[in-house]
DNA sequence: ATAGCTGCAAATGCTTTGCAAGGCC
DNA sequence: GGCCTTGCAAAGCATTTGCAGCTAT
């Protein structure tokens, strides 16, 4: 996996033009973050994975931190919190409208491609009320072959 | 709320026929949690509160074994399990397919009625799984009037 | 009689918080 | 310099577990 200066110093400055249009300041800790999560393919990340990954890259970020920072990406809408159930919060790269797969073995998650659901009805909300947000989750096991 | 004697009669030895058909021993505490759930209309339940329920009802029974008895009845499919995200977990006497609202306030579930949310497609199971369940959850906030 | 159940308390896993020290603008 | 951030450790929740004693069959 090379990584060439050019490219490298494109992910920093993306990265600091996120965090600064998000109003947040570029500190370490949040460039670091911000590059592993947007510099690639769209992902779906736990705080401890998140944490674990940023060992691996040598950056000292504590658990807290990545916490914090997951919050406060998702509040500036950089990322979107995914609710497949579970003990667990998973925040999703890709901001477009989507739902998920979840496989239940391995605890991950995965976009389901495109328009491969759609909804044909949908439910009058309860009065007094708005829909925020409709999620569709299609839970996976393991076949039996 | 009156209840007659022989309702309760009634919704006793269902109770107990419940828990027999699903190879549970009838124990006290077993009993009157399956007469809590499944003795009205369909329900979705958290562990602590049908724990404050159960004492409410003047029925001795510690919160571990509220959990036990929620988890051999879902495994007994006397009930379903309801994943709509968030960290707890929520459970429902209704098995029939259907879906849910999710009111993000008070973080209460309700079910949808009937056939108001009707999928138009659906993805293919990835190599090797196969489709367990597909959950949609209409998350609600309260209305800006 | 005995396998299964219950309750307690301690343990666990994930997440949040309090607060002192450090870093960005 | 001042305010925002960070890190640590401790606290917080929901849930699970270990185990001694109880109970349904």
């Amino acid at each position: 996996m090379r990584t060439t200066a050019v490219e490298q110093e494109r992910r920093y400055s993306d990265a600091v033009a996120r965090l600064r249009a998000a109003g947040l300041r570029s500190t370490r800790q949040r460039l670091a973050l911000a590059q592993l999560l947007f510099a690639g393919p769209d992902r779906h990340v736990t705080a401890e994975a998140l944490h674990s990954e940023a060992a691996a890259s040598n950056v000292r970020v504590s658990l807290a931190t990545v916490y914090n920072a997951l919050h406060q990406f998702t509040q500036a809408g950089l990322l979107r919190e995914v609710a497949v159930g579970g003990h667990r919060s998973y925040y999703d790269t890709n901001l477009s409208g989507h739902h998920h797969f979840f496989f239940e073995e391995s605890g991950s998650v995965a976009d389901i491609p495109g328009d491969e659901v759609a909804l044909r009805r949908l439910p009058e909300a309860p009065a007094g009320t708005r829909v925020r947000a409709v999620d569709v989750v299609v839970r996976l096991q393991r076949d039996k072959n």
